[in-house]
DNA sequence: TCATTAACATTTGCATACAAACGAATTTAA
DNA sequence: TTAAATTCGTTTGTATGCAAATGTTAATGA
């Protein structure tokens, strides 16, 4: 024997067949289809922290950024924004002056339903390459990678 | 019969099932997975071109952008900041006013072996909560959503 | 040929995204 | 109780990421 069969074979780096690389890529994708549809000029981010909003109801912006993902930076950005575009007010936060209360104004409120009808076409349309038991397996799968 | 069997219930929608979501989730994890390798300080974008220099050659700028996936502006960027960290050079295209040729510096080309290694290292280490045969799963499906 | 079209690189503007540092306020633990 | 640690919001700096507009240059087609 000169060659030794238990040594696995180096394969070649292909960068399009990277994890990172790929999630750049579906990200683009995904981010492209959210635009298209455009819901009232939001963006992906804005739309998640206007969701978590309705969902837990008024908190600080900190606590908005932790339950949206965002770094305390960014969820500030996103928080003015919304609010010039009069989606969310602020109102100072009892017993605590550090904090103030961000919460959906009446317009922010009534523009939740069809986000969510909006989110729902993204989403279909966003997975429309997999069929129906490819779709749940890649997002259980991509849940464990967050 | 009172109840309308064949109508599907409309689940609530979940922002933490959202294909979308998901996708800025990982992308953050692998981001700070990529980050704590450091390699050399790149970024992952930096990193892509790299790579695609090496294996595509000399080019232009934008051929450049699009083996990486980055628009005019964004490979604009990048290239600068390869080109200030003395990785990348640039030279005058032949027979071509408007271009100019992108190529990697000796410094440049001698990290791309490490820069693979790296690759490798930190493409384990973001699929690590994958076994064998969902990592292959999940890049199978990845790839149909680019 | 020569007007139209296309490609190239650049710039501006906007929106994430995160690290790091800051001052102010609050909580905690010794 | 009070010093230390933590939290909050802000700011600065750096790096994508894309749309849109610009000026230059090259390629194409009538």
């Amino acid at each position: 024997m000169t060659s030794d069969t238990t040594t696995p074979i180096l394969e070649d780096y292909l960068l399009e067949e990277q994890v990172g690389y790929l999630l750049r890529l579906a990200n683009q994708r995904h981010t492209t289809i959210f635009q298209s549809h455009t819901i009232s000029g939001l963006t992906a981010t804005q739309f998640s922290a206007m969701l978590r909003l309705s969902q837990y109801g008024k908190c600080s912006q900190n606590q908005l950024g932790r339950y949206s993902a965002m770094d305390v930076a960014t969820i500030k950005g996103v928080v003015d924004r919304l609010r010039q575009k009069g989606l969310v007010s602020t109102e100072p936060f009892q017993n605590d002056k550090r904090r103030s209360l961000i919460s959906l104004t009446p317009e922010g409120a009534a523009m939740i339903e069809g986000l969510e009808t909006s989110g729902r076409d993204i989403t279909r349309e966003t997975l429309a390459p997999l069929n129906a038991s490819e779709r749940q397996k890649f997002i259980t799968l991509l849940k464990k990678l967050t």
